[in-house]
DNA sequence: TAATAAAGTTAGACTTGTCTAACAAATATA
DNA sequence: TATATTTGTTAGACAAGTCTAACTTTATTA
């Protein structure tokens, strides 16, 4: 049995191979992304080693063991499934589930993940559009970039979102935005980034940083084929 | 905000007093309800004590303060609330709630409680019959007795369980019983304890020690009345 | 490639919650 | 009431997870 921490140390691992797309993790990135000190990250290496959820050599990278990743991917299930609880059954708004399901996570109950799942019916997306693994750590894969790299004239669906607090939703909200609305990139400002989006009929200007931490899936892509390079990301 | 373990003991304070029908609570009961040594109860209790949420002297009772002991009726909610949850919406069934209520009585949220609780439509019990505390604070007092103090040839109802352990509860599955079920007491038997009851017009026979952990309300006793001293429990 | 910067490690300390072992006080009982 | 038993306390230790400060490796760049 895993503790509260070290299942955070592995979440937090697997969100940022996600997120970087690449396997490998520093200790100061794993430290950063946990709001701990390098000190201690690399403290809690040496026994995520030990008990062999993964792979690390002194000053080496950190890649998850399959028993780690398992684990982790159980963490991100319970997170998602219980953002979708709390967003569909409790009347949350889409900024206010992250930081509840921090916490409900850590519930250790292999019914109750799975009695959750039921309930809400075998939710494939939580509420931010990110995929939620099923019991067997299966998850959907996603095409996705993000809406700064989609060029003038094209449109594209919102999916999710990369950055889930709380200023930054309410922000997406503003500006209506929300999970599966078509946007239209109407133009883009070479000198300082700015973004002109059709959302609904309503334009709309966002920032190059905004629109970095949006997800879409391009309509004039096929999933898997011409979808760019280095502009789609695979998880 | 206060420590997961320390609204552990709170907690515990709360149940001891309650069941025990006293305010004052000792050391080593404390101890023992949360399965750890008189000492490390002791060191606790320094600590609840600085932040003033237990009065206590050194060799002294202990009870709780005005602040310790809404924080700790602020976790019976929850967990009453998470049982019924479990329950009524998630299948699990009446033994298997206890277990799981504990860990996510910890969850801190108070949007996550009160939108639990108009989920579930403000339920006044949980499903063993125990009263759930509402917003306030305020729970339903319940004048009840266990069925081992029942007399002969007296009907009365079950309302809840003392036991919440899940051998208890299948076993009490086992004999056909229920909330809210109509028990009449058949006979007694002086030597061993033996008590035998109908329920739904099935007899069985029961030991002392169960009959302790059932909580009746005597259907010749009007609530608050004629209920015989020493055999009712005002919570 | 040598100097500098960035990334990672170690050692020692602190906090929380727990323990054991020894001791002290209060209560029960002979 | 004196002794025994129960109850409660103290001191010292330990594991987990964190920190700071000093140090070592690796990577960058002038």
């Amino acid at each position: 049995m895993l503790s509260y921490t070290e299942e955070n140390y592995l979440k937090a691992l697997l969100k940022i191979s996600f997120e970087t797309g690449i396997e490998e993790v520093g200790t100061n990135e794993l430290a950063q992304a946990l709001a701990v000190k390098p000190a201690t990250a690399n403290d809690m290496l040496k026994k995520l080693k030990e008990k062999e959820l993964v792979r690390y050599e002194k000053y080496g990278k950190i890649t998850l063991s399959a028993t780690g990743r398992k684990n982790a991917i159980d963490v991100l299930r319970k997170h998602r499934l219980w953002e979708t609880f709390l967003y569909e059954k409790l009347e949350f708004s889409w900024d206010e589930v992250h930081e509840v399901a921090e916490q409900l996570e850590h519930i250790q109950s292999e019914k109750l993940v799975n009695k959750l799942d039921k309930f809400l019916a075998y939710p494939k997306f939580d509420p931010h559009g990110d995929p939620i693994p099923n019991k067997k750590g299966e998850l959907k894969v996603q095409f996705k970039k993000t809406l700064a790299v989609v060029p003038v004239d094209v449109g594209c669906k919102m999916v999710a979102v990369k950055d889930n607090s709380s200023s930054f939703l309410q922000y997406v909200v503003k500006v209506g935005l929300g999970i599966n609305n078509e946007i239209l990139v109407v133009s883009k400002q070479e000198y300082d980034g700015i973004i002109v989006i059709e959302v609904n009929g309503v334009r709309s200007s966002v920032s190059q940083k905004f629109a970095e931490n949006i997800f879409v899936v391009c309509n004039n892509c096929i999933v898997g084929r011409n979808c760019p390079k280095n502009k789609c990301e695979i998880e």
